[in-house]
DNA sequence: TTGAAAGCGGTACCAA
DNA sequence: TTGGTACCGCTTTCAA
C-alpha cells in the first residue's frame, strides 16, 4: 500500500490540534472555525492526505458500497445491466463495485462472502442457474442486508427481484413460432428447477397448448451454463443428429442461442428458411452468426436501473426487514432482426 | 448492515476465552490447542460469525482486492478481457472488484480515488483517452501503488502496459486496406494526442507513406467518446455530406465501427462494396451491422491475463518502486469477417 | 497455550 | 470552538 502515510494524525501533530479536529474540518463540521478549517485542509492537500475508507467504515458501519454480482460480463446484457445499475447509482452518490463468476456458483458463493464481509450497504445478484447459494442470500437477507435479484428471479425466497415476464415472454416467442408455421420447436436452456428458464419454458408450454400442440419432452434440450462450450456444441450436435425432427429453437439467452446457430450452420442448416431461431436478451453475440433471428428485447439498462432504484429503498428502511417483498417486471418486447437486410421489426410488446 | 453482529468479542465471552485467542484459533494460529480451536470453530459456525474485512484489513494493512478501472463493460472488448484478469486473479487467490466509468474521466477520477481509499493491494486500469487522470495515477504510483494499464497505454509515464502494438496494428490493417485498392481511407477515432487512436494513427500513415500516398489531414475525423451517440453519428453523417471523397474507414473501436456502419447504411452506401469498414476489437457490437468488415482481434482474454500477472509481481516486490517498468504487447491478428456468409478469415499475424 | 494491552485510522460524545 | 477519550472489529506483540 501507499507508502505515503498521512493520517489525520500526522495532520494534528504538524499543527498542533487534535486529531478529532482534523477529522472534524476535513469534513466541514459546523463546530470548526472557518480559519482552522482552511489551515487544516491546506495542509491535508499539500500533504497528500487520503482517509482510509477500511477505518471510516468501520467507525460509521455504513460503507456506501453496493455490491453487483454477476455471472459474466462479456455479453451486451449484463453489460447493459450494469450500466443501468451504474447510471442510477450514481445518481444516489452510491459506489458500485462489481464482481463476475463466470457462472460458477462455487465463486458465485465466494463472491457473495467476500463483498457481504467487505460491508457493503446492499447486494445486486443476478444469480447461477440452481439456487446454489440461496441458504447464504437468505442468511443475508434475515440478517439485514438488503438484496435484490437482477434479471434471474428467485422464487423459492421471499425477496425483492426485478426481471422480465419469463412466462409471457416464453409464451410470445412461442406463440410467434406457431404462428409462422413452427410445430416442432426445441427449447434449450438450462431448464433447472426454479430458474428463469424453466419461466420461460412455462410460457412455451402455455402457447404449444393454445395451440393445440402437444408438448414433447424431447424438444426440451436441458443444458448447463456451467460446461464449456466445446461440450455444448457436441451436446447440440448429438441432438440434431438424432432422428428428433425439429423446425426451429428457441434458446433461453444469447450465448447458446450463438452456440445452436454455430451447429446448425456447420451442419449445413439453413436459418431461417430451414430452421428459425429464437433467443432471449438480443444478445449481440447472436448477431455474429449472421443470420435473422427472434428475439426478446429484455432492455436490460431499464432492468439494472430499476433495480437499483428498489435497493436504495430498501437500503433506506433497514429496520423493516420482514416488508413485503417485490417482483418488478420491467417491459420487454418482440423484435425480429434480419441484418443482412438492415432490418429490425418491432413484433409486440411483453 | 447485518443486525447479527456476531464479533470475535461475541464468541470470546460465550466461551470465556480472550479475543486474541479467537482471532487466533479462527485463522488456525499454531499456537492454540487443537482442543479449544474446535470448539472456538464450532461455535463460530453456530453462531454465524462472519469476519469484518474492514476491520481485518484496516490492521493488516493489505487487503488481498485489486480494483479494476474500465471505461465500458457493455462491449465485448472489456468484457473479455475482465474475463482474463478474473480468470488469472483467482489462480492466485485475489479478490477482483470492478469499476466502470463509461468514458467519463470525472467518474474515472472517482474511481480512482476511492479504489485507493479503500487500500486495494493493486490496480489494473484500462484508462480513458486524454490523460485527464494521469497525475493522480502518477502519484500514487509514486507511493507505492502497484498500477498496471491495460489495453490503452499511457506513454507520458514511466508505467507498466499490457496492450496490443497499436502501431504495428493500424500499420497493417492500412497496408490491408491499400492493396485492396482503398487509398481515400477516413481514419476515425479520438485522436487525442497520445493515446492508443494516436498510435494507430501513426500506423495508418506510415503504411500511407509506403504505399506513397501523401497523409490528408480531412480523411482524419476526430470524435471523442464522451459526446453522446446522436452527436456522433451527427459528426459521421456531417462528414459523409461534406465534398470530400472516401472509400473506406478504418475506425479506432467498435462502438465507432457501428456508428460509423449504421450512418452509411443508413445514407445508402453499400459494404463492403461501397465503402470498406475496418475496425479495432473483434467487436460484438460490429456484428449488428450485418456487413462485411475488417478487424483487428486483440485477444482481449490474453491481455487480462497477462496484465494481471504483471501486477501480481508488481505487487510481489512493493519496495521495488522504482523498477524498470514493462510495455508488453499482446499479439494480435488481422481477420476478414463476412458474417452472412459464415466466413471468417485469418489474414495475417501482428 | 492463553490473554492483556496497544493500536490500525477514523469518528463521536461530552467536557472544557 | 476545541480536544480527550472511548471505541469500531480485528491482529499482534509480549508476558503470564
Amino acid at each position: 500500500m501507499t507508502l505515503n502515510k498521512v493520517t489525520i494524525k500526522t495532520i494534528a501533530k504538524k499543527i498542533n490540534v487534535s486529531p478529532a479536529t482534523v477529522s472534524k474540518a476535513l469534513r466541514d463540521s459546523h463546530d470548526i472555525s472557518d480559519q482552522t478549517k482552511l489551515k487544516i485542509k491546506n495542509l491535508a492537500k499539500k500533504l497528500g492526505y487520503k482517509p482510509n475508507l477500511m477505518a471510516r467504515n468501520l467507525v460509521s458501519k455504513k460503507s456506501n458500497i453496493i455490491g453487483v454480482i454477476v455471472p459474466d460480463i462479456s455479453t451486451s446484457f449484463f453489460g447493459l445491466t450494469v450500466r443501468g445499475i451504474n447510471y442510477a447509482a450514481r445518481k444516489h452518490n452510491y459506489e458500485v463495485i462489481i464482481l463476475v463468476n463466470d457462472e460458477d456458483h462455487k465463486v458465485e458463493r465466494k463472491n457473495i462472502e467476500f463483498i457481504s464481509n467487505l460491508q457493503v450497504d446492499g447486494i445486486l445478484i443476478d444469480s447461477v442457474p440452481g439456487n446454489h447459494n440461496l441458504d447464504l442470500l437468505e442468511e443475508l437477507s434475515e440478517n439485514g442486508m438488503p438484496i435484490v435479484f437482477v434479471d434471474r428471479k428467485c422464487k423459492k425466497i421471499n425477496a425483492d427481484s426485478v426481471t422480465t415476464d419469463d412466462i409471457k415472454a416464453g409464451y410470445t416467442i412461442t406463440k410467434y413460432f406457431l404462428k409462422n408455421n413452427k410445430s416442432k420447436i426445441v427449447f434449450v436452456g438450462d431448464v433447472d428447477l426454479l430458474t428463469v428458464a424453466n419461466d420461460r419454458v412455462k410460457g412455451y408450454k402455455k402457447a404449444l397448448k393454445e395451440f393445440g400442440i402437444k408438448f414433447d419432452k424431447e424438444l426440451l434440450l436441458k443444458i448447463n451454463y456451467e460446461i464449456d462450450e466445446e461440450q455444448l456444441k457436441e451436446k447440440i450436435r448429438s441432438f440434431i443428429h438424432s432422428k428428433k425432427e425439429f423446425d426451429s429453437f428457441i434458446c433461453a439467452g444469447g450465448v447458446i442461442a450463438y452456440l445452436v446457430g454455430l451447429v446448425l450452420l456447420e451442419e449445413g442448416f439453413a436459418i431461417p428458411d430451414g430452421v428459425l431461431l429464437g433467443e432471449f436478451g438480443d444478445n449481440n453475440i447472436v448477431y455474429r452468426l449472421g443470420v435473422p433471428f427472434i428475439t426478446v428485447d429484455q432492455s436490460p439498462i431499464s432492468i439494472g436501473a430499476t433495480a437499483f432504484d428498489l435497493l436504495v429503498t430498501r437500503m433506506k428502511d433497514v429496520r423493516n426487514t420482514n416488508a413485503k417483498r417485490k417482483q418488478i417486471y420491467v417491459k420487454s418486447k418482440l423484435v425480429s432482426h434480419h441484418p443482412a437486410k438492415h432490418e429490425h421489426l418491432f413484433i409486440e410488446h411483453i
